[in-house]
DNA sequence: ACCTGTGTTGCTACTCAGTTGCAACTGCCA
DNA sequence: TGGCAGTTGCAACTGAGTAGCAACACAGGT
């Protein structure tokens, strides 16, 4: 089986290679590749999950994918979920504004108990207030809904 | 240095065991410690924190203190948390009551980006309401709060 | 278009949390 | 006081992620 065809991901090349550019960065055939994998997918992708979509057209070391990857949070791009399988898996930032602004991130994923997949639910979940223990400051706030996905259902 | 002052949890060894009774599961040393261990700490313990406390009076294998962590969470004695460092670290579930009933669990916790702590916050978070895309059926909702904790501020 | 230096990549070897397989043991019931 | 199913301890393994270092390639100046 396993017929040829091309990976999603290609279609992102130029939009990958402009984020990237439009960092002042250094442009790479890695970073960009990395990242239009990431911009091809819906849903929060592995280390594994980016290696093997490259394998066929830009083989890329794994050590490499695990730089690009953390390189790409550091720049604001991305952002990380520790998932229930000790594995982190990344997802691209949906506001490109105010990136660098890390005062008050807020994520929401869905996770699946079925097939493992995550999904990103910043659209739909406003926002979540916490009334914090006198003393604690908060920076960053994730939610995370563990449930069932559509196509599981 | 090391004074050889009695460990915390050898107070909650009591408790411990009555717990595990009242589970109609076998009663063991290595259970009973490591619930009391849990019992003792009033923030998210790893694997590698309760093997350290129970060195001195009640050395266990770690794949046991592994095992007895998992078997604690199947019988909804304590929850699992996933923390930054892909360590699992875990905690007593506050409410004894319908533990048995995962339909709707709810968690809330916060981890410190200083010390890395982790404490629980079900207390003062009482809930959040999610309005998921259509399909999607949640099961548990996860919070995970970061920032400084008081002793860190 | 060619150098040149810095930042990246690829490779190997490593760490460390967690798991598996299996023999030896032990809590519980008859 | 057996017997045995469920637990434990041990050793070896898996798999994600990291460290060190030499080779390489991108971008900027000539």
């Amino acid at each position: 089986m396993q017929l040829p065809m091309k990976p999603a991901y290609l279609a992102h090349l130029p939009a990958a290679e402009a984020a990237i550019r439009a960092t002042g960065e250094r442009l790479t055939q890695p970073r960009v590749a990395v990242l239009a994998c990431l911009l091809a997918s819906d849903r929060a992708t592995s280390h594994l999950d980016v290696a093997g979509m490259l394998v066929n057209h830009h083989a890329i070391d794994r050590v490499t994918v695990y730089r690009v990857l953390e390189w790409l949070v550091n720049q604001g791009i991305s952002h990380r979920i520790a998932g229930d399988d000790r594995v982190w898996r990344f997802m691209i930032n949906p506001e490109q504004s105010s990136a660098k602004s890390p005062v008050h991130g807020h994520h929401a994923h869905f996770t699946c108990e079925t097939c493992g997949q995550t999904f990103c639910l910043d659209k739909t979940i406003p926002k979540v207030d916490v009334k914090l223990p006198k003393g604690f400051r908060p920076s960053e706030i994730d939610l995370l809904v563990r449930g069932r996905c559509a196509s599981c259902a």
